[in-house]
DNA sequence: TTGTATGCGTTATCAA
DNA sequence: TTGATAACGCATACAA
């Protein structure tokens, strides 16, 4: 390991005048500076970082925690934390699953943490607050001074769903929910159920569910079984859509026609359905973005808003019938 | 920052104590280190990485260098790669796109790295390998004493999609390419064009091209334009025959008739196609696990196996037509 | 069994 | 303009 010591000994300087010039420090001259750096380069000198972690109290890297890297979600989220902090001269870390990756966090080793994976216990985010840690929290509703939410707009997505499936006019509603603990389920599911009870004589029948194909199958297995006609079913996320589709069509049931499907997430396989996969959409990018550049100026000692949410659209696609 | 000194203060013992408690050095006593712990519980400390790593020249961790997150295929590789370090207690950090993140490996911030990731520079690995950094590389071939390579049997991918298209008596080869720097596409193209020229007045049409869906469509465009009946196609990877399938259905062409496709990597939008892609597979788990575990051997000092391959198999699913 | 002291590679303060 | 030196937090050889 080459370190600022050997290149010192080969210049003929001491460790600090290498630092200086390594690090641009106007102090030394353009021509020691020079010398140095040409030794540094000759010699394939990188500077250490836990060296300078150690004393520089920084690292310049945010840590990004997420639930996996499945599917067509987390990858445009990743995409837009790096693309804020690649500007910002900040590195990204991203963390999954493991437990041992989330204490990076108390230790220092990264300059603040985005957090969109509901396996990240909130007891863990708020004691890593309390510590002095600064979070950016994506999935849930946690109210600290350290913790900033940036937040998808779960309400306004669910207002939206049940309107559309509202304009086709359908008799019975079902919604068809992600796991229990899952906030964003938590939320569409609320937004849902008080939309349908503003419609008279209207009821909503509610599928526990785990925002999983498989259980979108199973969904529509009891949803065919009960034998409705003209139902409006909001999926509360895309992959319970699929599975939907999957079930109905086992039955030689035409989504379009007597069932009609709202998704939620715009998952790029909702394109391939047949018919096309109306949903609820949001920019996923933009998402990530915002958290990033959200972190960063609480880093830098800004005042950001504590809460901002992500707008969602309806893109109208065929699962919702000809009508649309 | 609480630190291993404050623990000492207040535990009234030396910062040495303190560590051998922590470490569970049985160089202290066993009521000591309970105590130790405790006030260290207490006091909510958190080892501080960078002293440690400083002073361990370990880090116990290992980079993935990845292209992106985008599709269905990198999640598989980094669950495969996580899984086994996971159970060697090593923690992995994701790096893609930044070039900063590389530099992870000579600064000794990670102690071995994966590189799936064409964009990473050979350059860059052999470099980092001459400085002494343990490499497992997984996309193409270099020799090094510190590099090891994983990677996927394209030849025998190849050679089985070629013969899958031979036994449905195609007139005529086309193959379509990903971008010319990579080496899956090389490695596939110089195979096929092998294999179609073992069989007697047998020609192949070559469609330079880039692995993505637009790329595909295009290529459907040429072979549309062409005219040409009872068509095999071999598409270098999955994007490029869904893109395939949106060109020829624009054309009212259906795939498995007169037009026949197999494609590479048995992406999951493969299976939503009407009819379903036959494809190449191979365990991207499998392929991650892989690497890992030669990752681990060589940084634990043993010599593994400098070359190996993930096996493949075709899925057989209707682009090839009834008869199969 | 515990304490003292040193060094890991870097930055930054203070003298020279 | 440069050099000597003290931290940063931790682990460990050696002394007590």
């Amino acid at each position: 390991m080459v370190g600022i010591r050997e290149i010192a000994k080969h210049a003929g300087v001491s460790i600090s005048t290498v630092s200086y010039a390594l690090n641009g420090n106007p102090k030394v001259t353009e021509e020691t500076r020079d010398r140095i750096l040409a030794i540094a380069k000759e010699m394939h000198y990188t500077p250490n970082l836990a060296g300078r972690t150690l004393k520089k109290q920084k690292t310049n890297m945010i840590g990004l925690y997420v639930n996996g890297f499945g599917g067509d979600f987390y990858s445009h989220v990743i995409d837009g934390v790096a693309s804020v902090l690649k500007k910002n001269n900040y590195e990204l870390i991203v963390g999954s699953g493991g437990s041992r990756s989330r204490a990076f966090i108390p230790q220092k080793f990264v300059d603040g943490a985005i957090i969109l994976d509901v396996a990240f216990p909130t007891e863990l985010v708020t004691d890593y607050a309390d510590a002095g840690n600064q979070i950016v929290i994506m999935d849930r509703d946690i109210s600290h001074e350290n913790v900033c939410r940036v937040m998808l707009d779960n309400n306004d997505g669910a207002e939206k769903a049940i309107a559309a499936l509202a304009a086709t006019q359908v008799k019975h509603y079902v919604v068809v929910t992600g796991p229990t603990n899952s906030y964003d389920s938590q939320t569409r599911l609320k937004t849902a159920i008080r939309q349908v009870e503003k419609q008279d004589d209207q009821s909503i029948l509610v599928i526990p569910s785990d925002f999983t194909i498989p259980g979108g199958r199973k969904a529509a297995e009891i949803i065919y079984n009960m034998g409705m006609k003209d139902v409006g079913i909001f999926a509360l996320n895309d992959e319970l859509a699929i599975g939907l589709y999957e079930g109905f069509t086992a039955h030689h049931v035409k989504v379009g026609n007597n069932v009609k499907i709202v998704g939620f997430d715009n998952d790029l396989l909702g394109t391939y359905l047949q018919p096309g996969l109306t949903t609820v959409d949001y920019s996923k990018h933009q998402w990530g973005e915002r958290a990033a550049e959200t972190l960063l100026a609480m880093i830098n000692g800004e005042a950001p808003q504590q809460d901002q949410f992500i707008n969602t659209r309806v893109i109208h696609r065929g699962s919702l019938g000809e009508a649309q």
